[in-house]
DNA sequence: CCTACCGATCGGTAGG
DNA sequence: CCTACCGATCGGTAGG
């Protein structure tokens, strides 16, 4: 039936690993239910990618080759520290809202491969992060960013946040009653970024 | 040699796949691994704790129920949304801090399991964050706290914030090059949801 | 709390 | 890209 004419295995091998992986984590995602999703032999699977661990490190590839492939776009919100941190968290945020596995996926990957994902994201996204923390640290210089800000800690803290965020937002989260949408998680993170960020405009405009 | 004199398996077990689980997840750690670790046979396991599933649930419960106990400490120290903030979250960090694998295994959970850990957050802590919005509404009529946070948000960010950089914080992290301490985030995260928070004392002292 | 053991499933290979 | 199969290990039980 349905063998010896796929058009594109290893995309669909990606993207059921990159949803189950997300869902299971990779401990608890069987190669076999792989090969189930996407209607091949478990052989099938070693041949495109040698082992699980070939897999793992595939689906990694992509999600962050996809992630470098937006940054572009992304510096461009970011061209300076000051107005545009709004147009930058939406930036970041929507990629990972494209699809809530990446969010998920990245988080895992932190928790189960520190190492790894450590040497995966210096390489490939430090050049972006690090421009993010040279422009606090102009905009410090130009005195529309707080002095007190530390600028590492403060990127790392609000990429964690918005990552975290959207990896449980919508998952589970509800420490809280009336609990706060991812939506509205994601919007108060952008206040908060700004709000601890810049020098408020003007000394006496608190009730707009 | 050491059979039939064994003080506290459960407590040792307990230990052990808090510490197995956090470092590998649930899914990764056999139950052989955890019973090599404590010293017992598979069995014994078996014997304390039923399942896999029930170790797992003991090990939740152990680490929410200290928790819990932590919240009166806690609470005591969030008494008005005001400037006992820093406290506030000393004392959480603190709670996690004092034994890294607590951060991680809520993490784990929170991806694995989000309805489970929704329902044992809901009914262990809700009191205890409910009382955080309402003193952050509380502030917001004493025009203490700024008009434009959002109560529910604003608390989830928050603890979601400080327990992923926990988490993460001293295993990767390491977007940024000259990586900031956790240290470092934790006092960062503290600055940031000060000043998101709190209407600034004075309209005109920046500079200090 | 142990030894002995169960069927099921794991990741992976042989061979085509 | 498949069928057939491997040894190892999985969670869990029997029985004491």
């Amino acid at each position: 039936m349905n063998h010896t004419e796929t058009p594109d295995v290893r995309a669909a091998a990606l993207a059921a690993a990159t949803r189950l992986f997300a869902e299971r984590g990779v401990a608890g995602t069987s190669l076999q239910s792989v090969a189930d999703a996407v209607g091949v032999s478990k052989p099938t699977l070693c041949y495109h990618f040698g082992t699980k661990e070939g897999l793992r490190s595939a689906v990694l590839d992509q999600l962050l080759g996809r992630w470098q492939g937006e940054l572009p776009r992304m510096m461009a919100a970011a061209t300076r520290g000051g107005p545009r941190l709004d147009a930058l968290l939406h930036a970041l945020f929507s990629f990972f809202l494209e699809d809530p596995a990446r969010a998920v996926l990245l988080l895992r990957e932190a928790l189960d491969r520190p190492a790894d994902l450590r040497d995966r994201l210096h390489h490939q996204l430090q050049p972006w992060t690090r421009l993010l923390t040279e422009a606090v640290r102009s905009g410090q210089a130009q005195g529309a960013v707080r002095a007190e800000v530390d600028p590492e800690a403060f990127v790392q803290i609000v990429i964690t946040s918005g990552i975290g965020a959207l990896a449980l937002g919508d998952r589970t989260n509800a420490l809280l009653s009336p609990e706060p949408s991812l939506h509205a998680q994601l919007a108060e993170l952008v206040r908060v970024a700004r709000t601890a960020l810049l020098v408020p405009p003007s000394p006496h405009a608190q009730e707009a």
